[in-house]
DNA sequence: CGCGACGTTGATTTGCCTCAACGATTGTGG
DNA sequence: CCACAATCGTTGAGGCAAATCAACGTCGCG
């Protein structure tokens, strides 16, 4: 249980950068965590299922995908550690999900129910700040994401990846980058080809 | 001023429609708004501006865009009557817009600034609810033309927003819905007379 | 070791864009 | 209220970015 504190502490860190907290509300916030080992691969919400929790990261790394009629992937998000990850859409309306989610890479997360993020906000007003914050943020990176989509070509939105997710580049397979910027694996091949013969 | 309260009384009931809003509370928030007219093709807030607050449309409807590098206008949001609309990452950071936001009729819109809206959620705990709750919806919406936009052909994603937005349909012109579906208006048309041609 | 997923490369196809021309509609100043 | 300009929607010819399909070498893993 010692243990499993210090993982809170990542979670406890990231609220007090956007609101404060106090040691009362922490325990509050604790009592309703529970810690789940996602080895890589496996799911952690399948399409259909209802995402009842959201998770938080504490390391390792997640990501959410929908698959379209013709069996192909797209890739909404991925989640690195002390981020958030969860179905929206499922959890805030509790009916079915579109998305799946599995892990990356083995991966340690902290679920929090529906149920029990509404009930902390009436209890620890601190923490709807908390999520309203971090939603209004998710909206942009989403408006961005959009906006580049429409606006940007294949070549010019990996770059934009590769800047902004340095880190992601080496972890991840190719095949997931290309899901994730809206392209074919081969055509992301060719993509970093021409940009290698340039440099 | 009596005018105003009826004009702020279709906030008020969409507040109430996702949590509870005393008389009390009404009085708190409404002293905060200004009312604004904005004539059709007026702008509310240029690129490179600072979005100082968010706009509830009461009447009519606007737009926000970006334009890309080549002068292309991308739309990502059309706000109609009873929604919200700003540049969110100026709102949010207080920082220099990308988004132009003007009007596609004459309209009539309540403004709240970032500074107010920040005061009230401290004096009106469940204000910050609604906005809370609000931005989630956002985010479902923004992640599912998200997804719309990797896995459908645009014939596909015309279909989709005519079946979402039918009164938009005969209001905006066309031009504006190949923005915002992220085509070219040429290749709308022609998407829409082989659409008829099959009828 | 052998199988299956991954990354690469090439040939071909296709969805959508570009550019240009035209009629129809809108709006605007005289 | 009309005349003229500007913008909009349509259509066609041609071009390009990215997808498709297929073949092949490589690597991690059971």
């Amino acid at each position: 249980m010692e243990e499993m504190k210090e993982k809170a502490e990542k979670l406890f860190e990231g609220i007090k950068r956007h609101t404060e907290l106090s040691p009362a509300d922490e325990e509050k916030i604790f009592s309703r965590l529970t810690r789940k080992v996602i080895k890589r691969k496996q799911f952690y919400l399948h399409e259909g299922q209802i995402a009842k929790s959201a998770a938080f990261v504490v390391s390792g790394c997640l990501r959410s995908y929908s698959i379209d009629e013709n069996g192909f992937e797209h890739i909404l998000q991925f989640a690195p550690a002390n981020w958030w990850i969860t179905d929206m859409y499922s959890f805030i309306s509790q009916k079915e999900s579109y998305l799946n989610i599995n892990a990356v890479e083995d991966s340690e997360v902290l679920l929090l129910t529906r149920v029990d993020q509404l009930d902390l906000f009436d209890e620890v007003p601190t923490l709807e700040r908390y999520f309203r914050i971090i939603t209004e943020n998710s909206l942009v990176n989403s408006h961005r994401r959009l906006l580049d989509n429409m606006s940007l070509t294949a070549k010019e939105r990996y770059g934009k990846f590769c800047q902004v997710y340095p880190t992601l580049i080496n972890t991840l397979p190719q095949k997931q980058i290309a899901q994730f910027l809206g392209i074919t694996p081969e055509f992301l091949s060719k993509v970093r080809n021409e940009s290698l013969r340039k440099k």
